[in-house]
DNA sequence: CGGAAGATCCACT
DNA sequence: GTGGATCTTCCGA
């Protein structure tokens, strides 16, 4: 049990990522993304993220079975972060999921600030003026961002470290919005998939909103 | 070896 | 709503 006035810290199980990518998708809303920092700790409830299939979904960079030097994290075990830059400016974090080998894998796409909120305003520039609903972690790039995620994480596993996924209660299905992925129209009929979730009406999901 | 496009964000009109 | 930033990655030739 955890002292009176702290938090039980219990990391998510490499069991947890090792289901379907959508299950895990789904399971990973509420859940709290915990950034550990010299001298702070931030700690984020996540509130949307998309799954990506692997082999078998277009959209996901493991698609075709496709192995580089880029996506080499998604083919190590289940529970590893993947992180990688895109457009020049951006990085993305995502957690390897899935129960077959197969390079599937959850991104993560927007978090509420639960503690560290000094920090994560100071890293998104937002110090000395107030941010505006989604501004600080509301899509991949800015949850990277605000959480000082980079490449350095890329292969490295989600526990123990400076990076960890915690156990939080799970939120009721009700609470739960799917619809398609954002960014991919270039995938084809996966475009369509159900594959993004989010907090059904929260004010930190980016645009457009499921549901 | 070159070119095109990208799981995005921000400023500006 | 539109376009620019900025650069890595990947595929085709």
């Amino acid at each position: 049990m955890a002292p009176p006035g702290e938090t039980a810290a219990t990391p998510l199980s490499p069991s947890f990522f090792a289901r379907e990518p959508s299950r895990v998708a789904r399971e990973l809303l509420g859940q709290l993304l915990v950034r550990r920092l010299d001298a702070t700790t931030i700690v984020a409830r996540v509130v949307e993220t998309e799954a990506y299939l692997g082999a078998e979904d277009r959209a996901s960079h493991a698609w075709g079975g496709r192995r580089t030097g880029r996506n080499a994290a998604l083919y190590l075990s289940p529970g590893t972060a993947y992180v990688y830059f895109i457009y020049g400016m951006h990085f993305c974090l995502n957690v390897v999921a899935n129960d077959d080998g197969g390079g599937g894998a959850v991104l993560f796409r927007a978090a509420e600030v639960v503690a560290g909120h000094e920090e994560v305003r100071r890293r998104r520039g937002f110090a000395d003026r107030q941010p505006r609903a989604g501004d600080l972690l509301g899509g991949p790039g800015r949850l990277c961002r605000g959480l000082g995620v980079d490449r350095d994480f890329d292969g490295k596993p989600f526990a123990g470290g400076a990076l960890e996924l915690v156990a939080a209660p799970p939120v009721p299905g009700a609470a739960v919005a799917a619809g398609p992925r954002i960014g991919i129209a270039y995938a084809g009929a996966a475009a369509a998939w159900p594959l993004r979730f989010a907090l059904r009406g929260h004010s930190e999901v980016s645009r457009p909103r499921p549901g």
